[in-house]
DNA sequence: AGCACGCCGACT
DNA sequence: GTCGGCGTGCTC
């Protein structure tokens, strides 16, 4: 007997032991019992010969795969990412797999043919119609509205319905593919089939007929396979990518060295428009001819498809996509290509960080900044920071790509950790748009003399302007009429904000809504007055003094979806609008052509949160939306309105000036000793009452300023207060060294039975993002 | 997660 | 007397 260690789809803490006389590769899904279900589980790890549990355990009952999805070198990164999040194994493991591929698998139930028979007959009652497919118990009951076990259990018993288990989706969508075998070609599709190796069936007949592929089948010139499908949209004629310039090609060079030695971490600077992606693209190429596969990270796939179509116009079927806005079949085949060595290329989303590469070479991560490639739910992990591990481990070169870096990678650049590498230059002709700053003076005032005239300019000129703020709604304060006080949040003590298309108030904090507008808390009054501005406001205003534009609004309220977000963009880029009003929506990587204006209503919005990125992210904001501007013939130009005009975030951003923002961020964050001077973990306890929580917290914190090195700050309300019926209150750690933080870590997971009681959750964000 | 076990309130 | 509420605990 061999004993393994089995990963399962269950939030346990640790994988469990299962026997099996066969050996079994680690990597490879099994099915095996849990209490009285099946689940697949991942085989993890074979135990030594000779040792042997000293518990009963029970036996695998099925192999699913032939040879293992999984590489070692990522069983290995997926390992160190349960221990350093301290989170459930499964539920990192579930994160490799697309949707499906690792569950529990559900019992079904389905007539049989003689249980058909007599469903026709009318013999059987009318909920055994929802039988003929097959169902679980629960989605019977739902669709009766009744408990119908027993009755179940008699038709089971008389024959009329048989118990199947739904092993679907644990494989992909399969299709066949033609490869070419013969050494000359006497036709177009076979030269084409020569140069690409194998392709679609399908794709085949599309371009050149059903009858030609038949032939080329029956003449035995080409070989049938079946392969996952693939997916629309590889283009056929792979152009030349352009030639790189003497930064780029240095940049490559560097890169290229470094695929020769294994582990090296790389910071690409570039400034907005420098031609990151073609360094990308030759350092993928490198990477193939050495026999290595490559990952790009992007931060979201729809913001970017240039990334995704660059490298599939080169690569072509060697490219795997890996975002959630894929289909789930299409995600599950594209996945199971790259499990499949099929595709030696992913281009995809934060996720896609756990991709099942073998012979990883290269990991890109484009616009490293991205507050996107930090995941906010379930295993809370930070996919640029988890690249450098998987990086580690793989033995691949890393490359952190981005025009306004994160402070934390700029600062390791800097300290010679990474390696810098630098793009100062546009293509001819295109040149960064011309800032100004513009002091606002009155209070309330939304829109200077300077940003009105620049409006109508461009405007008249045909042009589009594109207008930020990064506020959402129509007014952030509401005050009585009568005693002067401002609506507040019951939970929070933070000020309502107006939306005026819901009618509703709602708390940016916990989320508390309410219909507008309730009597005054405080005197019964009736009459509101509305200060501050959001978008809502911003875009009616905007209407207002321009009736005859094309105004159109760009923030959380308006676009729900991606498809939503791709719409807009497109009626914008078809001329369709003249003004976008937006919150940060917009600043990200879009080519805007006909926008040769942007307007910062507000520069400093969010240099107000006690955050200690604030600033940082401040930066990166402005340079980004400015750097819509001016994309097209139309040199471009930025006004910024602050009443900051001196703070170094918005100064810097004016002269477009990254190292004086990153002297001055860095100098700050030393003294009050933020990353990268430390460590930071953020936990968060949530209980159905707030005291609950709050004393659990409490208890916490007496048990970790026990430890020398570590820094415990709060307990504070989370910025989600109130999060689905839940009250959360949360502890921040500050450590000097990721040991320190550590050690405090694991010894208050050990402890946290003892620590916390019943009804109370607790949720650890490690490198937390926003403190607020 | 899901399912069984267990200990207190309104019912045939 | 029992049915069932969901708090608690375990899954090799």
């Amino acid at each position: 007997m061999y004993f393994y260690e089995i990963v399962l789809p269950l939030p346990l803490y640790t994988p469990l032991i299962y026997a099996s006389s066969k050996e079994i590769p680690c990597g490879v899904r099994v099915l095996v019992p849990v209490r009285g279900r099946r689940c697949v589980g991942l085989v993890f790890r074979r135990w030594p010969e000779g040792e042997s549990p000293d518990f009963q355990v029970r036996e695998i009952e099925e192999i699913v795969d032939d040879e293992p999805l999984l590489p070692a070198d990522l069983l290995e990164f997926l390992a160190w990412c349960w221990e350093y999040y301290l989170h459930p194994p499964g539920e990192v493991v579930r994160s490799a797999f697309p949707p499906g591929f690792f569950r529990e698998i559900k019992k079904k139930y389905v007539l049989t043919a003689e249980g058909k028979r007599l469903l026709s007959e009318g013999a059987l009652p009318g909920w055994a119609e929802h039988l003929k497919r097959p169902r679980t118990l629960k989605n019977l009951i739902a669709r009766a509205g009744r408990d119908l076990s027993r009755e179940l259990d008699v038709l089971v018993e008389r024959g009329l319905v048989k118990e199947t288990e739904d092993l679907s989706g644990l494989k992909p969508p399969f299709e066949p593919w033609l490869e070419y075998l013969a050494e000359e070609v006497s036709s177009p599709i076979e030269e084409f089939l020569k140069e690409k190796g194998r392709w679609p069936k399908r794709f085949l007949e599309e371009s050149f007929g059903k009858e030609p592929v038949k032939k080329l089948v029956s003449s035995g010139r080409v070989r049938l396979i079946e392969l996952p499908r693939m997916r629309r949209g590889v283009v056929l004629d792979s152009g030349e990518p352009p030639v790189p310039n003497l930064e780029q090609t240095k940049a490559v060079e560097a890169i290229k060295e470094a695929l020769d030695k294994g582990f090296e971490v790389f910071l690409l600077h570039g400034i907005t428009g420098s031609g990151k992606t073609l360094v990308y693209l030759y350092a993928a190429e490198a990477a193939l001819r050495r026999g290595k596969s490559v990952l790009i990270l992007v931060p979201e796939i729809a913001l970017t498809p240039y990334v995704e179509t660059h490298f599939v116009s080169r690569f072509g079927t060697q490219v795997a996509i890996l975002h959630s806005a894929l289909p789930p079949r299409a995600r599950a085949a594209e996945w199971f290509r790259v499990a499949r060595g099929e595709a030696r290329v992913v281009v995809g989303t934060r996720s896609a960080l756990f991709a099942p590469l073998r012979d990883l070479g290269l990991i890109v991560v484009d616009e490293e900044h991205e507050s996107s490639y930090k995941q906010m739910e379930g295993l809370r992990y930070q996919a640029r920071d988890m690249a450098l591990m998987r990086g580690k481990l793989a033995e691949a070169s890393v490359v952190l790509g981005s025009a306004t870096p994160s402070v934390k990678s700029y600062y390791l650049a800097k300290t010679g950790k990474y390696r810098l590498l630098t793009l100062t230059q546009r293509p001819k002709g295109k040149t960064l748009p011309e800032i100004e700053v513009v002091g606002l003076k009155r209070p309330g005032e939304l829109f200077t003399e300077r940003l009105l005239s620049a409006i109508n300019e461009t405007l008249s000129q045909g042009q589009q302007v594109l207008l930020f703020l990064n506020r959402r709604g129509y007014a952030p304060i509401v005050f009585c009429k009568d005693c002067g006080e401002p609506l507040m949040c019951p939970n929070c003590t933070l000020s309502l904000t107006y939306y005026r298309s819901q009618g509703r108030l709602l708390c940016h904090h916990c989320g508390f809504e309410r219909p507008a507008f309730p009597l005054c808390p405080h005197c019964e009054g009736k009459e509101f007055r509305l200060v501050g501005f959001g978008t809502e406001r911003v875009e009616a205003e905007i209407m207002r003094i321009f009736p005859s534009s094309r105004v159109a609004r760009l923030d959380r309220e308006t676009v729900t979806s991606e498809r939503k977000l791709l719409e807009l963009i497109r009626r914008l880029k078809r001329g369709e609008i003249d003004i976008l009003v937006g919150t940060q929506m917009v600043a990200q990587g879009h080519d805007l052509p006909g926008v040769s204006l942007v307007g910062v209503l507000w520069a400093e919005g969010g240099l107000h949160f006690p955050d200690f990125r604030a600033a940082e992210r401040t930066f990166q904001l402005l340079v980004q939306v400015a750097g819509r501007a001016g994309r097209g013939r139309v040199p471009g130009r930025v006004i910024l309105q602050t009443r900051m005009r001196d703070h170094y975030a918005i100064s810097a951003a004016l002269k477009q000036d990254y190292e004086a923002f990153f002297e001055e961020d860095l100098k700050r964050r030393k003294t009050l000793r933020f990353p990268p001077f430390s460590r930071l973990a953020l936990l968060i306890f949530s209980a159905l009452k707030s005291e609950k929580a709050e004393s659990a917290a409490h208890k916490a914190r007496e048990f970790l300023s026990a430890f020398k090195n570590t820094e415990v700050l709060g307990p504070v309300p989370a910025p989600l207060f109130r999060l689905s019926a839940r009250y959360r209150w949360q502890l921040l750690l500050k450590a000097e060294t990721v040991g320190g933080l550590d050690r405090a870590l694991k010894a208050f997971w050990q402890a946290r039975d003892s620590l916390i009681p019943a009804g109370v959750r607790l949720t650890l964000d490690r490198d937390p993002e926003e403190l607020l």
